[in-house]
DNA sequence: TAGAGTCATAGGCTGTGCCTATCCATCGTA
DNA sequence: TACGATGGATAGGCACAGCCTATGACTCTA
């Protein structure tokens, strides 16, 4: 049983004749004839009676007539699903951010991407690196933003700004009228760093590595802000990105000079997954903003 | 988009993998494949998420798939449906009937053919030959039980039996008392007959015509029973078929020798019709039941 | 009785759905 | 890191199914 064979089944039931029905439904009439044959032929019974001049259904094909129809009415609503879903921009979108980026960098670009797409519905997800790496392979979310670098494959990187570092340092610290410094100038400091876990952590103490430096960690925190109070206290002296600084009395923000003290921030996307308007119209407002953000 | 098509979706939908999905559908995996593509490329977006190892449903998928299972759902049902109706006997028959065969002819073959088919549903119409041949070409009814002639082959004729006729005389009419008598012996007489439009008014002046006879009619109305009682009160004789005799004290039935003197019932069908389980059954019920009335 | 209309049949062609064989990427494992 | 196993995509070829035109069989009408 074929889809044709059905529409050719309620053409003929609506027109009452196989010529009608063939021409209504652009092609021959004795292909529209052979099509209705195999189907009865499949059911083992006529669905229409022959008499001579007109043809009428049967009592099987009355009773098969709405049922015929209500195949092809499914099919229709099927692909109108299709055509809504297509055109609608009101699907939802999860997001995953490192908490390192997340209260700095997201807040303006929600805000934003909520006005262009109103109808949007937009979830955000705090969580480490490892923890959103995994939910973008499982699909529990759909767009991750976190720092490089990301190794394997598996993922579509698109890198959204590049920051420096800066160092934090006490306001009565000697460097901390400096414009500017290198990390080898830390080296007798001790430093206050985010905790295990989190990625930027790590980048911290890859620009140290690279500076050959190995810093003397004396307090960790999950934020911050814990790290900058604890700065200003003068208990030591930490590393933050440029979008973690923060006015404050107590604390002064110093640029590392080292080539490799910065951070990239990316959005990745699983790569093969397909993306919705709605996705996309994400995913190009994140670009466009972070682009825009560059050139101030 | 090909109802295989949405079986192939579903299938992957369900089994998360082609391979497995292909299995299941008894074709091979690129076959499977090619049909997936192709749906997608109708719909203009894809349906699976293709990850390496495994496959997802995209959110496009996410809606289609009910959607594809309620075409196939409402697919099954259909099917569904034409089995049953073929299994089942329990549709109506329409009968059409002759009213100079309708009291005396059916009853005995309604009440046997309900015995032997308890869910049919049977109704009976009574009206004069010409409507009941409109009726069958019509389609609002299914059989129609009358006398023969009928000219056209546009219906499928099956003699159900052949009667004799009776000469219906007044008790003390000179021929009251014979065995047999010929047409020519009432050239005489004054006639009773059917009114116009009843057929076997038409088989009675047949079977005059045929014996040179050209009855002189005074009387004619719409049944035997009120031609049986004028003919017992002495207007005149009638002519009646043999199921049409009836015990009166004041009337005589003699057999008319003529070879002609005949009327042949049958049950007629519109040529070219199909027929349900009960149609046929109700159809050999009647010609069983008649061959077996004949042989008594 | 000729002609128009209707559905069925016949024969031939094209497209397509299927197959096998192979390629390419990923994943698990030595 | 290299290798085989797994799973999907691609390529090429074949056979059938659906379509077409031409024609036949039949009915109804002028």
């Amino acid at each position: 049983m074929e889809l044709h064979q059905l529409r050719y089944f309620c053409a003929v039931a609506e027109t009452g004749s196989f010529s009608r029905a063939a021409e209504q439904s652009y092609v021959s009439q004795p292909s529209l004839s052979q099509q209705i044959m195999k189907l009865e032929d499949e059911l083992g019974a006529r669905l229409f009676d022959r008499l001579g001049r007109s043809v009428r259904l049967t009592d099987l094909g009355k009773t098969f007539l709405p049922r015929a129809r209500g195949v092809l009415r499914e099919l229709e609503a099927a692909k109108g699903d299709v055509v809504e879903h297509k055109d609608s921009v009101g699907g939802s979108v999860s997001i995953g951010v490192i908490p390192t980026v997340a209260p700095y960098l997201l807040p303006p670009y929600l805000t934003s991407f909520s006005q262009k797409f109103p109808q949007a519905h937009l979830t955000v997800i705090e969580e480490i690196t490892p923890v959103l790496l995994d939910r973008l392979r499982a699909g529990t979310i759909d767009v991750a933003i976190l720092a490089l670098p990301i190794r394997g494959h598996e993922f579509e990187i698109s890198p959204l700004l590049t920051e420096r570092l800066f160092a934090a340092l006490p306001a009565k610290h000697k460097l901390a009228a400096r414009r500017s410094l290198s990390l080898k100038d830390l080296r007798a400091e001790p430093f206050l760093l985010l905790r295990d876990g989190h990625c930027f952590r790590d980048t911290a103490v890859a620009a140290c590595d690279r500076a050959r430096l190995n810093p003397q960690i004396i307090f960790e925190s999950g934020q911050f802000s814990s790290l900058l109070s604890m700065v200003g206290a003068g208990m030591g002296v930490s590393i933050v990105p440029q979008m973690a600084i923060e006015k404050s009395a107590r604390c002064r923000f110093v640029r590392i000079a080292d080539d490799s003290a910065t951070r990239t921030i990316a959005a990745l996307v699983l790569r093969g997954r397909s993306l919705t308007r709605t996705h996309l119209g994400f995913l190009t407002h994140l670009c466009a903003s972070s682009a825009e953000r560059k050139t101030h």
